[in-house]
DNA sequence: TGACCTTGCGAAAACGTTTTCGTGTTGAAA
DNA sequence: TTTCAACACGAAAACGTTTTCGCAAGGTCA
């Protein structure tokens, strides 16, 4: 077990002092030919590699940026890790991830874990129970400390900093405005409570959509899923009790379930009930049938918060100005069996 | 904007040295009682907590793992991240994740890039183009250097380290045994490519389960998919040409596929062909019909691989002996709608 | 020969901690 | 009054870097 060579052995072993050898592998001109070759054989020989956390602290940068995402495993959020991890890496940052779980307590610890040195900036999603408690003083916290922090998706208009969205009031309005050009006059919706920004957008959308068209908004049409309750029968219940004409979905979840459920109640998918649903997983793409969707590109969203973040710490302290972009990534709808 | 206020700082507004500082904050008996009190009332007021990259520095240890993965956006691999995450996350660690894209080089970068102090260990799947190349180097570099590390689901017997594994081999094996329980005779396999370690391994339990009933095993019924080829048409050439029973294919993207592949071709399934596939994840849950897998526990591997790893990584050096384990995690059949 | 410049290198500070050791001041015991 | 322990605190080293500054040796020019 060979430990880790420092600048202060080789020094030692090469009988010249640290700053020699820190110069010399820096090709500092201060050092003479003939050293600066000793050094760096010296060096190379014994894979000599600059400790990190030395250089973070002496640099007050570690050169990592966190993201904190409610769940890794809603394969949109994976999207958007896999988006920042390529902008990150290519700028020579590393990515810690956090999850929140969805809970309060565990982003603010997360937060108030990694705010003290061990990353240089924050990009995240706010977990459910944030948006219900509408408590952000870790964020705020942490931005009045000087840290960037960007958020994505699951937003907050209480919060001045960076973020990147989808409008997903409009892609709502187009999803359920596609639904209405087919000739459709019951349409569905089934969203999440309306705490959770995203819900609440996609709802109003919906909403307009109808009211655009001059159709009535009926609530016994609108299904407001808990997520603790068993969502299945829920949504079962909506289509068995109403003579529906298609179903707008707010996630991938609720819109195959929505097509197992029609399917157990002896109605066809496309034909009986057309189906749309929100996010362009591998759901959508591999159902049966697969599933038009409002395609959010989480990539990209995740690329654009990298390099909203990036920016911000690499602007020198001096011309650094308090200015904060929203920037919207555009959805397109992608249409595939699920509708007519 | 408050920067962070350091001890330093704290010491030179109470008229103190850092020491007492430090001290007070740590409940040093060496310190008075009205000092201490004092200090510590002032490190609350501004909100004051330890810089973590200096104590890196000073501990010789971050705190912080990192996990290596071929693609996040593989669910299981999602899952596994997850696991790894909640221990990690117990235990005071941060988790870094780096994402190969099954690229050798980008293993080899971010290994080296991360074994300079960032990081206490190494949790790891290795990567397609690694296990091609069968070139470790990167990884016995750092295994030499005295870290941790421990291998999960695609590791290699040329590695000394811990590792976590479900006995691929025997699961493939008994979904094989299953469908050949029920009847089958012409049962198909979906694989990987060869030096893909677990395709590997699911294969020789096909072949075995074959076998062991005095089935031929038929070279034509089983597929190897290098990625780059379009495997859809593959899969359905298969199904085309051959009056299948039954098909076992190594994960649930080769099973969902062949089910669209076997509808177009106008076979139900199960009725006219039943499919298993493998590992428990989204997709099988929610395909119609839903799919009979074998499932692997991604979060319970990522689990044990974190609690392996910290726990090398909190035995004190003395005490240190180099021994390795191999997990061996179990696989249950998840018997779902797409067998009969 | 003296003044000055270049070259080549080392000492030391700094980043923010923790911890060991030393030291001055008390108060009590002898 | 002397001696010594207990108390309360500070100085300094250490973790591993980078960088500024100072300095000695040697060379160049008038």
């Amino acid at each position: 077990m060979r430990r880790k060579v420092t600048l202060k052995q080789i020094a030692k072993e090469l009988d010249v002092s640290i700053s020699t050898v820190s110069k010399s592998l820096r090709d500092s001109t201060e050092i003479s030919e003939d050293t600066r070759q000793k050094v760096q054989a010296f060096a190379k020989l014994y894979n000599y590699k600059p400790n990190n956390i030395a250089l973070s602290l002496k640099n007050r940068k570690s050169k990592t940026i966190c993201i904190i995402i409610p769940e890794i495993i809603h394969h949109f959020f994976a999207t958007v890790i896999s988006g920042v991890e390529h902008i990150a890496n290519k700028k020579g940052y590393n990515v810690i991830v956090c999850l929140s779980d969805e809970s309060f307590d565990k982003e603010v610890i997360n937060m108030e874990m990694l705010a003290n040195g061990s990353i240089d900036g924050f990009i995240m999603s706010l977990s459910k129970e944030t948006q219900q408690k509408r408590d952000f003083h870790h964020i705020t916290e942490v931005i009045s400390q000087g840290m960037p922090v960007v958020m994505f998706d699951r937003v907050t208009n209480d919060i001045l900093c960076d973020k990147v969205i989808i409008d997903d009031n409009l892609a709502a309005f187009n999803a359920t405005q596609y639904l209405i050009d087919k000739g459709f006059k019951k349409i569905a919706l089934i969203s999440t409570v309306d705490y959770v920004s995203v819900g609440k957008l996609r709802t109003e959308g919906y909403t307009k959509a109808l009211k655009n068209n001059d159709l009535l908004v009926n609530e016994n049409l609108i299904l407001k899923i808990e997520d603790t309750d068993n969502f299945e029968s829920h949504i079962e219940s909506l289509i068995a009790n109403n003579e529906l004409d298609a179903i707008f979905a707010v996630n991938e979840i609720f819109a195959v379930t929505a097509i197992k459920a029609a399917n157990r109640l002896g109605k066809k998918v496309p034909e009986d009930i057309s189906i749309i649903g929100f996010t362009d997983g591998i759901i959508s793409k591999y159902s049966s049938p697969s599933i038009t969707t409002v395609s959010q590109n989480g990539v990209k969203m995740g690329e654009k918060a990298a390099i909203m973040l990036i920016e911000k710490l690499e602007i020198e302290e001096e011309e650094y100005e308090e200015q904060y972009k929203t920037e919207v990534i555009e959805t397109e709808l992608v249409e595939r069996e699920s509708t007519i």
